[in-house]
Formats: structure tokens, sequence, C-alpha cells
DNA sequence: CCGACTTTGTGCATGCGTTCACAAGCGGTA
DNA sequence: TACCGCTTGTGAACGCATGCACAAAGTCGG
């Protein structure tokens, strides 16, 4: 399921030339959050539900109803007026839009307490993103399967990854060895990196970063405590009030 | 390093009213990046720097020099015009308005693949966010200690979270049990969860949950490749160019 | 002590993202 | 078929974040 082309399209479901300019638009925070709406509509697939409203989705979801329909609308109009949305209608054009017709094939990099957790993670496979290579400089770990897949030696990296066509490399090594392995990474053709270790990663223009840093989540988390703790001070009140659920979906939420 | 309080205040260094203010405004993507840059600072102090300029830093952060220097201008003017920063200094009023002049007892609920590898990581407790409780159902787990902690039944997890002063609860269970356990934080007076799961959680307005999503992560990645290829069919000229770092570091990161 | 040079801090303009509000469109019903 | 009520899709307004460009403010050398 690695290349099926047409005479110069690369997935199955080719993406029309109004799609493409639309495709271009979508602002990132969108893309964020039709993953989750993925997400949502494929659960609600499982149960059985076949159309459902943008009021009922956007609760679901944890977002505004308008803004939802204004994210949906990014990828094109699929909606039914007085109705609402068909959810596999739905499922397959936010999948065509964020390329998930094709199976993305995902290296990690660092077979330590992480990576194994991430190579055994069930989760990634049955949604298009398959672990197909396991790196790590230790020689004890080097042949030893994990989750499945034997563990390569780190200087294989380029053979292995042009064979296996890997195009996400996961960055789950020590932060001293993260921006080596993301410059082997990319000199391999890797193209889109997901970084676990705390360390700013300097790539090339063509390439893409996603970090994960629990770190800095964390004290994202203090600072609001903190934050909060502050005010509860200023005016002595309390300060616990239940109203509204304020999830901050993928950030960029700030109480007023 | 937990308590040492004035009359009314939390904190080792109390906030000033002016500084409450600055809190209050500062950007939810500026928290982030402050962040990162205590961490850059942290490691050019271990290295001996005690001075650098907006524009090393901004660098080393990989951000833009004016954005880094609007960010710390949030949270204070402790910059010396001709000279730079201060290094001890700007990671002392970092740490500050970040709520890192205390410690902030973290409980991880769900100890498989994932809590394993976040109970056994050394990197929290040396930023102030040590890991004090564990909790899991199965009972082949409880009374096992991991990462030097022993795990606690998930019936217990109020009594242990009041006694341990836990601040931030950590999900890493599978997806069906995250609301429940979000609830139990909830109700055990976590006010601010970290979500593995990939799960939309509810919760009331007091408390903050920040969510790591891979799959979403990945999906974003995904949305990228399936962008670039487009593009590279269309305008059939290679399409790889290596420029400026076009590096995401917190997202909303969209290339014109 | 002064002047030249360096770097900060920030007002302002620009652009992006969010939210509101409503016209357009569709299914159901009489 | 014509009307009614419901929900989508989106134009427009708003607000927030980013980046520019420069005055203010400091250092250093003479
Ligand atoms: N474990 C966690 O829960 C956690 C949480 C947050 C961040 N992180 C970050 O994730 C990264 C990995 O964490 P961990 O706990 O799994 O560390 P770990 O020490 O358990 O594992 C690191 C692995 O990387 C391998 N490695 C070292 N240098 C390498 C290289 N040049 N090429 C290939 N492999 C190499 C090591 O042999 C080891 O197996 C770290 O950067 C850490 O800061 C981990
Ligand atoms: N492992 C990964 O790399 C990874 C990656 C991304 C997301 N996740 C997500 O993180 C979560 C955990 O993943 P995992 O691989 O560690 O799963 P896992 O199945 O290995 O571990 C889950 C643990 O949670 C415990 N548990 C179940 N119900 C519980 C409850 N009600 N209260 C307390 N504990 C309970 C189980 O006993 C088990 O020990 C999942 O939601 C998964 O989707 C994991």
């Amino acid at each position: 399921m690695a290349s099926q082309r047409g005479e110069g399209e690369t997935t199955t479901t080719p993406l029309e030339p109004a799609d493409r300019e639309r495709a271009r638009a979508i602002p990132e925070a969108a893309v964020a959050r039709l993953a989750v709406y993925l997400r949502v509509l494929s659960g609600m697939a499982d149960q059985g539900v076949t159309a459902v409203s943008s009021e009922e989705l956007s609760q679901a979801a944890g977002v505004n109803a308008a803004k939802l329909r204004k994210d949906l609308s990014y990828i094109g109009s699929y909606g039914t007026r007085g109705v609402g949305y068909d959810v596999e209608v739905l499922v397959s054009h936010i999948e065509r839009i964020l390329g998930l017709t094709r199976n993305h094939s995902v290296a990690v990099v660092g077979i330590g307490n992480l990576g194994h957790a991430l190579a055994n993670y069930g989760g990634f496979p049955g949604r298009g993103f398959p672990v197909t290579a396991l790196f790590d400089v230790d020689a004890d770990l080097v042949g030893i399967p994990v989750g499945g897949i034997p563990v390569n030696h780190i200087d294989e990296i380029t053979a292995v990854c042009r064979e296996r066509e890997v195009s996400i490399g996961v960055i789950a090594t020590p932060p001293p060895a993260a921006q080596s392995v993301c410059d082997r990474l990319v000199s391999a053709g890797v193209q889109c990196i997901l970084n676990f270790a705390p360390v700013v990663l300097q790539v090339p223009d063509n390439v893409e970063v996603r970090k994960v840093d629990l770190a800095v989540e964390m004290q994202i988390l203090s600072f609001h405590v903190a934050r909060r703790a502050d005010e509860a001070v200023h005016n002595s009140s309390g300060g616990v009030s239940v109203g509204n659920n304020g999830l901050g979906v993928d950030g960029m939420v700030i109480r007023p």
C-alpha cells in the first residue's frame, strides 16, 4: 500500500484542483482540530451513528460549533442544510485532506523507556502509521525485536529508511543525540520528524518538525496554577467556579 | 524547597502587583516559549555562560529575535541595553513567572507502557516536577515499585493525592478509562491534568487540561506531506528548497 | 566627560484565527 | 407545490499574535 499512482497523483483519491487550493489555505490550528474531529467521527461510526450535526460534533470534540463549521468548510461543503453531516462522508473527506489515504511508515530512534512504549503501542498501525523500523546505538539492543520489529543499529538508518520508505521519524534519544539523529534522518530522506527530546532541532526548510515536550507542558500547567493561586490571594473569594468546559484542545486558549 | 511563605503568598518569591498584572496578560503561546527559553538558558548557565543577547538566545531557541524580546518584556525589563541579558537573572525571573519556585508533585495514572516510561523518566524531578504517586487498576501492579515509587490502587487516588499534595495528574490509561480517571483526579482536588489518552476530556472550569496526542501530531505531519507532494506534482520542479529553519516551536506556523 | 556603538523595549501595522450572525438551502409537511 | 423550520456555510468584525523599525538607554574607548 506504499505506492499506487495514476499518471501523476500520489494517493488513492486524487485531490481536485479546488481541493488543492483549499488544502493550501487550511490554518494549522484547524488541521489539528480536523484530526480530533476525525477521531470523534470514527468513534461515532463504530457505534453505528450515521449522521451528526455541527452542534453535536462540536460538543463531542470540545469546540465551538461555529469554529467546527468553519474548519469543515476549509475542506469543502459536505453537509446538508437542515440535516447535518453524513459521518462516513465526513470521515473520508477529512482522511483525504489529511493525507491518510495512504500509510505513513514510521521509524523510532532511541529504544529506551519511551522508545519501547512507542514501539509497543498498538494505536498507530490501526490509524495508518505502522512502525516499520527501530534504531538504537546500544549494541545490546540491536537485533532484539521490540513490538515485533527488530532493532537496527543507528548506522543503518539511511539504508533501512530508504528501503522501508519511512516517512516519519520519531526521535526518542537523549537530548545530546537528538540533533545528530535528526540530521541522519534528514539525509536519509525523512521529511517529517516528531521529536520527544527537549531540544530545539535545526532542520532544512523542506522538513517538518513537531515536538512533544512534556516539561514545557508541565510548566504551562504550573504557570496556570501560579496565576490562579495569585488571583485567589488577591481577590480573596475562594476562586473555584464551575461552568463551561475550558478545554484547551491545542492551546492558544487563555481565559479572560 | 516546598514552602516558605510571607503572610499570604504561596511561593518563595511573592509576585509584585505589577507582575501580577503582567502574568494575567501573558499570551499562552508566549508562556510555552518562555519554558523553552528557560531550558536553553539553563543549559547555557550550566556551560558557564553568564550573559546573552536576544539575538543569540533567539537563535538557540529557534524563534524570531523580536518575538523573543517581546516575550521577555511580558515578564518585565531585565535586560541591559547595549549588553544583553544576565542568564541567571533571566532564569530566576522566568522560573518565578512560571511558578517554578515551588515543586509540583505529579501523579501518573495508568502504569502500562507509557506509564512505566513516565515513572522511570529522570527528567521531571530535576525540573521541579517530582513524581510522587502512581495508580493503576491492575491488582498485579499494585504494590510494585516503578521508578522507586510503589503503585497504588486507583481507588486510593483521593486519599493519596490529598496526602501527597499532588498538583498535576497525568493520565496514561486506555481511552475508555480516561474520563472516569479524570473525574476522580478532579474530585481529589487536582486542578492540572496532562492527558495522553486520545479522548476529549470534559472538566469543570477551574481545571486546566493539556493533552498530548501523538495520533494528531502524526496526522498533522501527514497533512504536510500530502500538501507538499501535491504541490510537487502541480508545479513539477523538484520541490526541495533549503533555506532558513522552518521550525514549528509550538505550532501555528504555516508556510506561505 | 563625551561620542559612537550596541542592544533592549515597544508602538504600530499587518496578518491570522476566532466568533458572531444571518442568508442560503434542504427536508418535511400540508 | 408551497410553506416552514432547521442547519449549514460564510461574510464581516473583532481580537490576538507576530514582525518591523526605531527611539531610548546603556557600555566602552578615547
Ligand atoms: N521517558 C519519558 O517518559 C520521557 C518523557 C519526556 C521526554 N522524554 C525524552 O525522550 C527521550 C528518551 O527518553 P527515555 O526515557 O526513553 O531515555 P532512555 O535513556 O531510556 O533511552 C534513550 C535511548 O536512546 C539510545 N540512544 C542514545 N544515543 C543514541 C543515538 N545517537 N542514536 C540512537 N539511539 C541512541 C540509548 O541507547 C537508549 O536506548 C529523552 O530525550 C527524554 O528527555 C522521555
Ligand atoms: N504507549 C504509547 O506509546 C502511547 C502513545 C500514544 C498514546 N498513548 C495512549 O496512552 C495511554 C496508555 O497507553 P499504554 O500503551 O501505556 O497502554 P497500556 O495498556 O500499556 O497501559 C494502560 C494501563 O492503564 C491501566 N488502567 C486501565 N484502566 C484503568 C483505570 N480505570 N484506572 C487506572 N488505571 C487503569 C491498565 O491496567 C494498564 O496498566 C492510552 O490511552 C494510549 O492511547 C500511548
